[in-house]
This record gives C-alpha cells, sequence and structure tokens, in this order.
DNA sequence: TTTTCCTTTGTTTTT
DNA sequence: CAAAGGAAAA
C-alpha cells in the first residue's frame, strides 16, 4: 500500500466518524465495520438498536468506506487535503463532496435485509430508520424471519410444490391435524398428545430434516416412539400439502428448500441483499441459521447482533451454539462486544451480574454503567400471593402519587398463571392495567371462526378450517356426517369442498345432501362476494350470511355480547390492515399478515397503565420500575428445571433477563404461600435471589404476625432461607397491625384527597374501565366498597373500594 | 344432533 | 382455581 493510499484512507475514516460523534467507542467501531462476518456481543441495554439503525445508515451513506481499501477514481493531493483538513472545519455545503469521496459502493436501501424475531421489534426498527433516513428507510427490508420468508415464497413458492395462495397453520392447527392422524393410526393419545408430537416434529424441522430422513435415523428398532412419530411426521406433510398449508416451521423450513433447489432464486437474493443483518441471534435454531448463511452466503456482509446471556428460548429449539461458534463457523469475522449498560442503575447490574455469573460457559462480558449507584434492589417476602400483589399495587401507587405515570411500571411472572392475582390486587385499587399475551385476541374462538370464514373463501382445500366453520353455527351438520363426508374425499383423493359441491353425487350423503350443498352455495356465494367487494363490506357479509352473528345476537347472554364485540373488533383490525399496507389490500394478503401476528405487537406506550407480562414477553423491553413476582424455587426457577442443570441455567438467563429491564427501580418478590392451581404450597427462597451480593438489596419482609399460630395453621415458615434471612437483614414495614387485604396500602392511601360522595345510582367514568352505575355503597372503616356496573361487557360488576379507586374515577 | 355435566389438566412460546 | 375436552343425556 502506498502512503498516499495509507493517508487517504485515514483521513476518510477520520471524516465518516465525524457523523457518529454520539456513539461510545465499541458503538462506533460495530458501525463502521462493514465488510464480511461480524458478531457484536451486545449485553442489555447497551443501545444495540441505536447501533443497527446508525449501521445501515453508514451503509446506505458510504458503503463499505469506512472499512474499505479501496480509492475512488482519479483522486489526488487535492481531495486528500480536503478530507483531511474537513473534519476541523466542516460546512454544509461539502456534504456532496463528502459523499462523493468517501463512499465506497453506498447500498440501496433494498439491498439491506434487517431481520428481527418479533413483529414489534421490526415495526420499531423501521420506524427509528425512517426517523433517521427519512422515506429511504421504508424501503429497507426490516422483517421477521417468518414475514420475510413468506414474503420470498408468495413469490416462488410454486417451485416447490405449493400455491401461491397458501394457507398458514397457527399451532392450534397443526395439533388439530395432529389429533386427527393420531387417531387414523390408532395410537394412544395418551402417549402420543399432540402437544409433544408437533414438539418433536418442530425439532426435526429445526435441524431441516425431511420426513424421510427422520424416519432414516429413528428406525423400529431404535426408539419405538420416536419410530413411529417419523411416520406421524411423513403423514402430517402430506396432509399439509395438499391442503396447501403451511405451520410457521414449514414458513422457513421451505424457503430454505426454495433457496438450495433453485440456483436462480438463490442467486437472485444473494446479490439483492449486499447486507444481512440478525437480531436476537442467540434465539436462532439451526433452520434460521441455515436460511441467514443462505441469504449472506454471496458476500458474506452478515452482522449478527445478540447475547448468550439472554438466550431464553432453548425449549423451543433455539441455538445457543450459533452465537458461541459464531468464529468458528465464519472465517475472518470481526466481534465487538458492547458492555457499558445505558439503562439500569449500577446495583440493579451488579444484581444481574453477579446472577448470571453462576451459569457456566457464558461468553465474558460483564456490564457496567455511568448512570451511578441509584436505588438498592428491593426485595420483599409476604405471606401469600394476594399479599404479594397487594404490596406491588401499593408500591404503584405510591410512586404515582408522587409523580409518576402508571405506564412507567411493569410486573414481570414466570407464568400466566401467576397473574391472577396480581389482577385482581390493581382492579381492586383502581389502577389501569394491560395484560400482554395470555388468552390473545386471535386465540378466541369467535376470532378464528370467522378467520376460518375467511380462509375457506381464500382456499377451499382448507379442509381444516371448513371442518371448523361447517358446523358453526349450527347448520345440522355433524361429526357422523362430516366423518362419511371425509371417507369420501380420503377415497376420492379430493377435498372436503369438492365433496360437498357435488354431494347430489354420493348416494350415502343422500340425508344430509340439501345441508351440504347449502354449505357449499355459501362458500361459492362468498367467494363471488370477496372478487366484487371491497375487503371490509366483504368481512360484513361474510357475518351475515354466515349466519354467525345472528346466532350470537340469539343467544343474547353475557358471554355472546362479548364475543360479537370480538367479531366487530376483528373488522377494525380489517380496516386498520388496510390503511397500514393499501397496496396489498387483499384477503390473502390479510390472512398472511394476521398468521404471524400476535398480541405483543399491540403493546404501546401511549396510553397510561401498568404492563404486565411473562418475562418471555418483557425480553426487548424496559421499564423505570420493574417488579418480578414468585422468585421461589418451583415457581421461578420453575419445578421441571430445579434438577436439570441446563435447564436451570435457562432459567438464570430469563432471571438475568427480567433484573436487566429495570432502569430505575427493581423489586423482586416470593411468598411463603402461594395458591397455584387451587393447590396451596410453601415454597423456599428462589436460589436466584441468594446470589445476588447482599451489598446489592435491601430485603423487606412483613412484620411477625401478631398470633405465631397464624404461620403454624398453614404450613409454618419457609424452612431456613427466606424468614431467617429476612430477619436479618431488619427489614420491618410499618406497623404489626397488617390489614389482610389491604396489605401495604395503608400508607399510599392515608394522604388521599377527600372521599367522593357516591349514592347508588350514580354514574361515574373510570379511566380504565369506562363508564358504569354504581350498584351499592356500603361503608367500611374510613373507606367504602362500591360495587360498579360498568357497561363495557368484559368489565362487568366490579367492587372497588373508594379511597383508591376514586384517584381514577369521576362523577358524571 | 345438540346440550349438559363431569373429568382432566395445567411452564415459558417472539412466529 | 379455571378452562377445555369428552362422554352421556335430551
Amino acid at each position: 500500500m502506498t502512503e498516499f493510499q495509507q493517508r487517504f484512507i485515514t483521513a476518510r475514516r477520520a471524516v465518516i466518524e465525524r457523523d457518529f460523534l454520539t456513539l461510545n467507542p465499541r458503538q462506533r467501531e460495530a458501525v463502521m465495520t462493514t465488510r464480511g462476518p461480524l458478531l457484536l456481543l451486545a449485553g442489555a441495554g447497551s443501545g444495540k438498536t441505536t447501533v443497527l439503525i446508525q449501521r445501515v445508515y453508514n451503509l446506505l451513506t458510504y458503503g463499505d468506506g469506512s472499512d474499505s481499501l479501496e480509492l475512488p477514481d482519479g483522486v489526488g493531493e487535492e481531495e486528500l487535503a480536503f478530507l483531511e483538513a474537513y473534519p476541523d472545519a466542516p460546512t454544509e455545503h461539502d456534504k456532496a463532496m463528502v459523499r462523493h469521496l468517501c463512499g465506497v459502493h453506498p447500498a440501496a436501501p433494498w439491498e439491506v435485509l434487517a431481520i428481527t424475531f418479533t413483529n414489534k421489534a421490526a415495526g420499531e426498527l423501521k420506524e427509528r430508520l425512517v426517523a433517521r433516513l427519512g422515506s429511504r428507510g421504508n424501503d429497507v427490508w426490516a422483517a421477521t424471519f417468518h414475514s420475510c420468508c413468506v414474503r420470498m415464497l408468495r413469490r416462488d413458492i410454486d417451485k416447490v410444490g405449493f400455491d401461491k395462495d397458501f394457507t398458514i397453520y397457527d399451532s392450534d392447527d397443526s395439533k388439530r391435524v395432529l389429533k386427527d392422524i393420531i387417531k387414523e393410526m390408532n395410537l394412544d393419545d395418551k402417549v402420543f398428545t399432540p402437544r409433544e408430537v408437533l414438539s418433536t416434529i418442530s425439532h426435526a424441522k429445526d435441524r431441516y430434516e425431511s420426513p424421510a430422513q427422520f424416519a432414516a435415523y429413528n428406525t423400529e428398532d431404535g426408539d419405538w416412539k420416536k419410530a413411529r412419530i417419523a411416520k406421524i411426521y411423513t403423514k402430517y406433510a402430506d396432509k399439509l400439502r395438499s391442503a396447501n398449508a403451511l405451520d410457521f416451521d414449514d414458513i422457513i423450513y421451505h424457503t430454505v428448500t426454495l433457496l438450495q433447489q433453485n440456483r436462480e432464486v438463490l442467486d437472485y437474493y444473494q446479490t439483492k441483499f449486499r447486507y444481512v443483518l440478525v437480531d436476537e441471534y442467540q434465539d436462532t435454531n439451526h433452520l434460521q441459521y441455515l436460511l441467514t448463511s443462505l441469504l449472506a452466503g454471496g458476500r458474506k456482509n452478515l452482522c449478527v447482533v445478540g447475547d448468550d446471556n439472554q438466550s431464553i428460548y432453548r425449549f423451543r429449539g433455539a441455538n445457543i451454539e450459533n452465537i458461541l461458534s459464531f468464529e468458528k463457523q465464519y472465517k475472518q469475522s470481526r466481534v465487538i462486544l458492547l458492555e457499558q449498560n445505558y439503562r439500569s442503575t449500577q446495583h440493579i447490574l451488579d444484581g444481574a451480574n453477579a446472577v448470571i455469573k453462576h451459569n457456566l460457559g457464558q461468553k465474558d462480558k460483564t456490564l457496567w454503567t455511568q448512570n451511578g449507584a441509584g436505588d438498592l434492589i428491593t426485595i420483599k417476602t409476604t405471606f401469600n400471593e394476594s399479599d404479594e400483589a397487594n404490596y406491588v399495587a401499593g408500591e404503584i401507587l405510591m410512586g404515582v402519587n408522587r409523580g409518576r405515570n402508571f405506564r412507567e411500571s411493569a410486573v414481570l411472572y414466570r407464568m400466566n398463571a401467576q397473574s391472577n392475582a396480581m389482577e385482581y390486587a390493581l382492579k381492586r385499587n383502581g389502577i389501569p392495567y394491560k395484560v400482554v399475551g395470555g388468552t390473545k385476541f386471535f386465540d378466541r374462538a369467535e376470532v378464528k371462526d370467522m378467520l376460518a370464514y375467511l380462509a375457506v373463501v381464500n382456499n377451499p382445500m382448507d379442509d381444516l378450517r371448513l371442518r371448523r366453520i361447517v358446523n358453526t353455527p349450527a347448520r345440522g351438520i355433524g361429526g357422523t356426517t362430516m366423518d362419511k363426508v371425509q371417507s369420501i374425499a380420503d377415497s376420492q383423493g379430493i377435498s372436503l369442498y369438492e365433496v360437498l359441491r357435488n354431494a347430489d353425487l354420493f348416494p350415502e350423503l343422500k340425508t344430509p345432501c340439501n345441508k351440504l350443498l347449502k354449505m357449499a352455495d355459501l362458500i361459492d356465494g362468498l367467494r363471488k362476494s370477496a372478487r366484487e367487494m371491497e375487503l371490509e363490506a366483504f368481512y360484513e357479509e361474510v357475518c351475515e350470511r354466515s349466519g354467525y352473528v345472528k346466532a350470537l345476537q340469539d343467544k343474547n347472554d353475557m358471554e355472546s355480547r362479548g364475543r360479537i364485540e370480538n367479531v366487530e373488533e376483528l373488522k377494525s383490525n380489517i380496516v386498520g390492515f388496510l390503511e397500514q399496507m393499501p397496496e396489498d389490500a387483499t384477503l390473502s394478503g390479510f390472512l398472511n399478515e394476521i398468521a404471524l401476528y400476535t398480541d405483543l405487537d399491540s403493546v404501546d406506550a401511549g396510553d397510561n397503565y401498568v404492563t404486565m407480562m411473562t418475562i418471555h414477553s418483557a425480553k426487548g423491553l424496559e421499564f423505570p420500575n420493574v417488579y418480578v413476582l414468585g422468585l421461589e424455587d418451583g415457581i421461578f426457577p420453575g419445578s421441571s428445571a430445579l434438577y436439570q442443570e441446563e435447564e436451570l441455567e435457562e432459567e438464570r438467563r430469563l432471571c438475568y433477563v427480567a433484573m436487566t429491564r429495570a432502569k430505575v427501580t427493581l423489586t423482586l418478590t416470593n411468598c411463603r404461600q402461594r395458591m397455584l392451581y387451587g393447590r396451596t404450597s410453601a415454597n423456599p427462597t428462589s436460589r436466584f435471589l441468594n446470589e445476588i451480593p447482599e451489598d446489592n438489596y435491601q430485603w423487606l419482609s412483613k412484620a411477625e404476625p401478631r398470633v405465631a399460630s397464624e404461620w403454624d395453621d398453614v404450613g409454618g415458615f419457609a424452612q431456613g432461607g427466606a424468614a431467617t434471612r429476612a430477619m436479618q437483614s431488619g427489614g420491618v414495614v410499618a406497623s404489626g397491625r397488617v390489614n389482610r387485604t389491604s396489605g401495604g396500602l395503608g400508607s399510599a392511601s392515608a394522604n388521599a384527597t377527600p372521599m367522593m360522595k357516591l349514592s347508588q345510582g350514580d354514574m361515574v367514568e373510570h379511566t380504565a374501565f369506562g363508564r358504569g352505575m354504581v350498584l351499592s355503597v356500603q361503608s367500611m372503616g374510613g373507606d367504602a366498597l362500591i360495587e360498579v356496573a360498568f357497561e363495557k361487557a368484559d368489565t362487568g360488576k366490579k367492587k372497588l373500594m373508594l379511597k383508591s379507586a376514586g384517584k381514577h374515577m369521576k362523577k358524571v
């Protein structure tokens, strides 16, 4: 290399660097390393999304300029002098010149592919790209693995033997198909549960094993059960293929096949995507690894971002090896560590770091921050789960009284079943909240029914969905009839729909013939409407002609009303879809979109409510105040993980994720006895709590019980751990007179505004529950218990304590 | 064919 | 404690 070249490259780097002065040196290096494989180990809260955004900006503006030895044509001393002088005296109008001299093949937006795991992450990325790059940001491919693959399949899936308007099956659909197969094969459904079989098949697909390969690896003389599952897998694959349907794994599986077997398609994408970025790489499985390496296989400009400590989806096939051995898989890869945390305080980080240090085999990485020590982590042991919930509710209210917003707090737990007690406590205190996940909107029967109608209209070969709706609402086409239809379909090798359409040709269907033809007419009629009408009007047509809504109206009970609301709600989803994607306003476009949509995507920061969710759902999010419930051995870590080291490590990473969500305060709670699934049990203190250094927490315990036997009746203090340690740390809360129902709330509501005067029949407006009428008022001590019937059907009647609920409610 | 009642069964799950 | 699924009754 000549001296001129050297100087030019150095000067160019210095000029480009000027665009990224807000980043720390490591982040800047990550942004400016553009060529070849790059592994970015980004700890929690280390600003990795910022890095991703800036990296794309760099790629679009300067291409490989910051990382290349190549010089522009015909540059001489004059240009070099310009670059060397520029950083000291930059001027606006030289920008064009700078771009010309520093850019080495800048990328076009559509040449960059950024893959994330959730729609939410993809959406956020896109939003921030647009903010940074302007409308060009819209043309960057920011997508989830699945949506990206669906997009590719919609173009070329016919090359692997599917039709372009394929249907996507969710795991419920898959299980139903498996259940049928298991029954068909006369296997014991206690031994072969759809759940377990699906997971085995899914893991096989993760390893990219076809039914034939899976069968070859699992022969009859080996694992008997697996050999049978191999047969099920084969049948399952056949069934989906004839239904022209793909399950979630298939979406990626068939894309990999498509790319492997079609040179032109592979070439097209390898040429198109000059730069590939993958977020949350620690959660990728082998199949996703294959896809990634195919897509990035051309230029190997692959940048993966991840944190091995946040790998929490091993049970679903995520393979930490992908990130741990990235350097081996990609020769000449570079590795950059981002360890500075911008999110949490030092106490929180020290606690989280100490916990994760108990895992073996992690990439060594220690987060630090300049945010200062902050508050100690709070650990609180309560008597039972409702005290636990009340304590958290009280703390949240206390925070709000000091000027915080509800939206700053999040309550996290290991499993959805834990949310009940917490919801109850929040409701009683009039705290607005939102549960993310749990029973999802798209999992509700009525929503699935309506979607099944749409799916059948879109693809009448979809036997599964047809079966779902054929007798919903009741049309007198029951199981016996459908079994006959099914066997005709099987013997003729045609779909259920085709049998219905030609019901008059089969003598065994003589009796229900009219009903069946009517059903076929309904489908045909709706298909015609679908072609002629706008999507929204068509949906109303479906509600109407199917008789679905009418059947609900006739029932006319509380539950049906709620269901009708959900059916309506689905309509607003359609409207929303039309607004978002006017270019693909088709029925199949909508169905594709909806199939890949989850409840998590609808979390938005706009409204003011406390967020409740599982720790899994919380990954990637942050909140000023985080409460983690149920730190008990048997709950978190879960009982099945207690004696398996690998599982335990996964739980520990989960704990690390939970702790690092917190920006300002972190509260960890547990209780001495807990009712779960109707059974009461006393769990020992979570081992994770004992892994946090004493310097980083204050352990608050409930005051000693007034009557010692109160504990003895229910199994005594938790052995050793909790109680003993709690007393040592000396934390005693308030007075000894603890009110069971209101827990730590006393101080929060003591200085509240004077009580509102309410009487029976008054109308009120509540921030969380909306309008409602007061049914009864009953004074209790200095407070009053009121019962209100809210207008929203899913809220219904509620009992509230006036003092605290009054703050979120006004008389109307 | 439809309704009702009783048994069963519960991690986590970005798609 | 629920919700969901399955078997028996209407």
